[in-house]
DNA sequence: TCAATCACG
DNA sequence: ACGTACGTGATTGAG
């Protein structure tokens, strides 16, 4: 494994930024940068391009910023050279406009900044390298200002900025001797002979670098050139004795002073207190998009390995069992006792454990032994290792998948003790990469080539556990600091790893059969749709093509445009538009037609048959760690979003079956993320109505209203519901009229009535908007925290949806997790028995049983769901029993 | 690879 | 002045 360069001996780094100049840099080469606020940002993206460089390449242990306090800074020297940066045009004004983000970017970075009167940056600087080489650290000047070049010596280097400011300059002392022809040490000689017009210092007149390096090669210092001042030829001794006084004078002004009234304080300059969250905000407020984005592999996050080094890793010796004889020989390494961790990887040619190729354990860092699964016979690596592995508490990455090839091998292994991805996305689920080798680059700062085929560069079995070790070790120091989200994992997320992996493993069956038929059917009804829109339009073109079908709609069919929603591309044309339109054309009807039965066909009826296996049954993949809120995810297939509102769509569904002799029992809570809502912002009028089984959606209209129950019309109770859902979105009136066809004003009342009616829930919603302010991260139930650095977005649309989806996240977020509290309390219940869990569709779930036992699990599903927490309002949870997933 | 669309909760 | 519901995944057309 290749390892990011690292310091010669191990020393501390600190780096002091020059920020004045750092920043004059970006503010001139990115000019016209600004938000679309039009808040000019070029210096402070030179600042965090430079910062963000500076921690990816220099890994400093310890980072300040020195700066040119205004006006006061050069009043020393003033009074021995009057003229001393005369010429200097003030900062245009929107150079200082940026420094309160500048300020509130160093914050978030943790690094000081440091100002002084009567100092320049400079000698800030020079005084706090000289007092870091006292402190046995090397120091890292950045700046672009080369008179910093006098500190260089073998412990501080100085990076120069070029033009532009990722291109930097490194000096050290044979650096700077090859590009100036001198040593360091005649740097102020130099500088008091050639001058320096930006800062007008005078230096001799008439002489300049070329024979300011020549003199000092040979009299190597100024006192030198002067006391050989008669070996000098003529026109130069002129000049030198003319420029004498103006020579020492410019030694004196270009010195930099190391004695400023600074002292180094290393804990106020720890680098490891940046605070990658907020830094990540920030970056997204002033709109430097891209650099947000690939911000977290270089920042520190606390509890991470120190960015100088990579994390040692202990990679064991790797034993390597590939024959029947090797298996049969091998005694298996006894833990010292039943709490020590068993590390566990498998791989396998396909998903749900099919076709195993290798399983690795590891009882300690020196040991893994790897079982060769392709070779060796499935039942007698079962019978080795089955007490063994399921005794033990597992770490790994993606257990769930591991856990399938387990099975594969007669082995159920249950005891979770960490999950390296599970557990990388409880800590922050803004990651983005979540492969082993992404893990381990942005969090061990182990930088694996990615094999070209795209999977994990890691070679050997003993490397991957390794770096799992490395990952568990890191983030069971990072969860000891969020106790909440520690339990959380203990509690709900390792036991359902197991109860998800034989909910996938097990699948479920599609009688393919009947979706063939159905194919056929659905495929006459398209070419007959087909015809007909063809017919309308006086045309053949892809109905498929929103933009073919704009087309038609509106240049060819000269539709009215007036309210229909644009697009980048275009005129929108999706149903909610074609809603709009209805009643002007036949053809828009039978444009819905066509789009729903070719969705159907085309995403469902077509693609599901070829994905089952050999048994007809279809394995879904459930993901832990993709919805931000904690909610399940279904892929390939994706079996929660199969269709059920319309007639074909539960046709479709009835293609899912149980084996002959079972039956489905489904359960789900009614009303959930509502009663969440009624028990998370404590409304006990709301609480009392779920308590007592009263219609939520007609009280909530009578209330509003001012009406009796009985005088509620199905379209306010309709409205009522509309609105109820809309609040745990963060409704606003637009969105109500675009769901219930309200007039604005109309819409405005209601909403405003409403939260009259709940000002519980209206207090909580602002309270939940305040906290992702403010913690830059918003919470459920169970301390699972989603983060929220949108809110601080400039973009109106990109902030007000943050705001949005953080009000949102303890409704739905703490359904999810109560849902699965109750799938693992379920599971347990089911444990032993025929009954399978198979699906689960965020509030419901479902399960095949024998018909005969279907009552029985009815009643445990809804007792055991229902019971799992307990809340001030009631969980109702309905089952239903039937004979296939359509019927139900 | 992205945008548009639509299936579900 | 901006221009919307929250959370997903799969398919398609088009660049």
């Amino acid at each position: 494994m290749k390892e990011e360069v690292r310091k010669a001996g191990g020393r501390k780094r600190l780096a002091i930024i020059d920020g004045k100049s750092v920043f004059y840099r970006g503010y001139y080469a990115m000019p016209f940068l600004s938000t679309k606020d039009g808040m000019p940002t070029g210096g402070v993206f030179g600042f965090a391009t430079l910062a963000l460089e500076l921690i990816k390449k220099l890994h400093p242990d310890y980072v300040c910023v020195a700066w040119d306090k205004p006006k006061t800074n050069i009043r020393k020297r003033l009074e021995m050279y009057p003229e001393y940066k005369a010429g200097r045009k003030p900062a245009p004004p929107d150079f200082y406009e940026q420094i309160p983000m500048l300020q509130e970017l160093l914050a978030a970075f943790g690094w000081p900044l440091y100002e002084l009167d009567d100092y320049e940056a400079d000698d800030i600087m020079g005084t706090l390298a000289r007092q870091a080489t006292a402190k046995d650290l090397d120091t890292a000047l950045i700046t672009s200002d080369l008179d910093l070049l006098q500190m260089i010596d073998p412990n501080v280097h100085v990076y120069a900025l070029k033009k532009g400011f990722s291109n930097i300059d490194l000096f050290h002392p044979e650096s700077f001797k090859e590009k100036y022809g001198v040593e360091v040490a005649q740097f102020l000689d130099l500088k008091s002979i050639k001058g320096d017009s930006s800062d007008n210092i005078p230096g001799v007149p008439g002489i300049g670098e070329k024979g300011a390096v020549e003199l000092l090669k040979q009299y190597e210092t100024l006192d030198g050139i002067y006391e050989n001042i008669e070996l000098i030829k003529d026109s130069l001794k002129k000049k030198l004795v003319a420029g004498k006084d103006s020579a020492y004078l410019s030694k004196k002004l270009a010195a930099i002073w190391t004695d400023a009234p600074i002292k180094l304080d290393l804990k106020a300059v720890d680098g490891s207190k940046s605070d990658p969250i907020k830094v990540q905000v920030l970056l997204e407020k002033f709109e430097f998009k891209s650099m947000a984005r690939n911000l977290p592999e270089y920042m520190h996050i606390e509890g991470k390995a120190d960015l100088h080094k990579p994390a040692k890793l202990t990679v064991g010796a790797a034993l390597y069992i590939k024959t029947a004889e090797e298996l049969e020989k091998l005694t298996l390494p006894q833990n010292k006792n039943l709490a020590d961790e068993l590390f566990i990887h498998a791989i396998s040619a396909k998903s749900h454990g099919q076709e195993p190729l290798s399983l690795t354990i590891s009882p300690d860092a020196k040991t893994t032994i790897t079982f060769d699964l392709a070779s060796l016979k499935p039942e007698s690596v079962g019978k080795k290792l089955k007490s063994y592995i399921e005794d033990l508490p597992l770490v790994g990455y993606n257990l769930k998948s591991i856990m399938q090839i387990l099975f594969t091998l007669g082995i159920d292994a249950k005891h979770v003790e960490h999950d390296v991805l599970v557990g990388a996305f409880l800590i922050n689920s803004l990651i983005r990469e979540q492969s082993l080798s992404e893990l381990a680059g942005a969090d061990l700062h182990i930088h694996i080539e990615e094999n070209s085929d795209g999977t994990d560069g890691i070679g050997s079995e003993a490397d991957i556990i390794a770096v799992v070790r490395g990952l568990y070790d890191l983030q069971k120091k990072q969860l000891a600091k969020m106790p909440k989200v520690q339990k959380l994992a203990n509690e709900i997320e390792w036991p359902l790893t197991n109860v998800l992996a034989h909910m996938e493993y097990q699948g479920i069956k599609l009688d393919t059969k009947y979706l063939k038929v159905l194919s056929v059917e659905i495929e006459d009804k398209i070419s007959d749709l087909t015809q007909e829109i063809y017919g309308h339009a006086d045309m053949e073109f892809n109905i498929a093509s929103p933009a073919q079908l704009a087309e038609v709609l509106f240049d060819k069919l000269k539709l009215p445009t007036a309210g229909v929603k644009k697009g980048k591309t275009g005129y929108s044309t999706a149903a909610a538009e074609l809603d709009k339109l209805r009643g002007q054309h036949e053809i828009i009807d039978l444009i819905s037609q066509y789009r729903e039965v070719t969705k159907l066909k085309n995403t469902y009826v077509d693609t599901l048959p070829e994905q089952v296996d050999k048994n007809s049954r279809l394995h879904t993949t459930f993901a832990l760690t993709v919805a931000q809120t904690g909610r399940l995810s279904s892929n390939e297939p994706n079996l929660q979003n199969i269709p059920v509102r319309t007639d074909l769509g539960k046709r479709i569904r009835t293609a899912f079956e149980p084996e002959p002799g079972n039956v489905f029992v489904s359960a789900d809570y009614s009303q959930f993320e509502l009663r969440i809502a009624a028990y998370l912002c404590n409304d006990k009028e709301l609480i009392r109505q779920f308590n007592e089984d009263i219609d939520v959606h007609t009280a909530t209209a009578a209330e509003v209203y001012g009406r009796k129950t009985e005088d509620v019309t199905k379209n306010m109770r309709r409205e009522a519901k509309v609105v109820n859902f809309g609040v745990m979105y963060g409704l606003s009136t637009h969105g109500l009229v675009a769901a219930t066809g309200m007039s604005y004003e109309a819409a405005k009342d209601f909403i405003a009535k409403y939260f009259e009616v709940r000002p519980k829930l209206k207090a909580y919603i602002d309270s939940v908007k305040k906290q992702a302010d403010e913690q830059g991260y918003v919470e459920n139930i169970f301390g699972r925290r989603r983060p929220t650095p949108d809110v601080k977005s400039s973009n109106f649309m990109v902030r007000e949806g943050a705001y949005r989806a953080a009000v949102n996240m303890p409704f739905q977020g703490s359904a999810a997790d109560i849902m699965k509290q109750a799938m693992v309390d379920v599971q347990q219940k089911l444990e032993g028995t025929d009954s399978k869990m198979l699906l689960q569709i965020h509030d419901s779930v479902l399960v095949e049983c024998p018909k005969k036992d279907a009552e029985k699990v009815a009643k445990i599903l809804k007792e055991t769901m229902e019971a799992v927490i307990k809340l001030p309002v009631k969980l109702t949870v309905d089952t239903d029993t039937a004979s296939t997933w359509g019927t139900l």
